[in-house]
DNA sequence: GCGACAAGTTTACATTTGTAGCCGTTCACC
DNA sequence: GGTGAACGGCTACAAATGTAAACTTGTCGC
């Protein structure tokens, strides 16, 4: 059987996500902290984190009185999910405005540079 | 006064604008036709379509015994936004690998190719 | 061993969201 | 002018979400 859809995550819950992949993995404690950035309580926290595990986002393993959370999920497929949810039901015609975007107000390496360019290069004469 | 911030979209809220903006604009009746992609009840349409209306997403005119809903926002900017949004606290060493994501899966004219490529070249030296 | 503290667990609760039924009004046609 | 099909309005309601206080328990220093 094919793994089960992941549970879709609430926005909360995707700010939690993104702190953790920031931090790779961490303790309650430090989520906590990373989340002042959104004035949230240390339980509100802690809830998001709980939903987090039982939808399946997050794996806790009990380090002494304590839990280390780590994303069962890498932050780039998760992320190319949300950012496909976004296009999905859109017309083409929208898609490059929006791709200028975000190329615009990306930061990349001359490499990264490079090699997108060469992807761009790449879709030349199969274009619709 | 600046512009309110426009109210967040729920899923299923942008769904509904999507097939709004794909119609330009439409009577409540298309609508709920174009809906039927998503298996949804014509009551379920009309909530939905209420909501956005309440929201300020929509526009709606009366015509006959109808009404004529019109996209308050054009796409594109609130489209930006969305994206924005998945990308918002995400670190940048995340970016190449999703736009590259974007720019493969993406259908372009070789217009769009070569405005994009210009866009990229353009950072150039200016990068991180 | 005891108390203070820290971490997790339980419970709570208003709001938003997803999903839809039913009712009243309005047209269009007979 | 009556009637039925359309259409919007009102109401509903369970589940998910955002937000957090209160409670419990484990731990570490004294």
């Amino acid at each position: 059987m094919p793994a089960a859809e992941p549970e879709s995550l609430s926005r909360a819950e995707m700010k939690v996500m993104k702190l953790v992949w920031r931090l790779r993995r961490a303790a309650g404690r430090e989520v906590v902290a990373a989340a002042s950035e959104f004035n949230w309580q240390p339980s509100t926290v802690k809830t998001l984190l709980r939903r987090l595990v039982e939808k399946g986002h997050l794996h806790a393993t009990r380090v002494g009185n304590s839990f280390l959370y780590e994303p069962v999920e890498q932050p780039v497929p998760a992320l190319r999910r949300a950012l496909d949810a976004v296009f999905e039901h859109v017309h083409d015609d929208l898609t490059a405005p929006l791709l200028a975007h975000l190329v615009k107000k990306s930061r990349l390496s001359d490499d990264e540079i490079a090699e997108l360019r060469r992807l761009i290069d790449a879709k030349k004469g199969r274009s619709r």
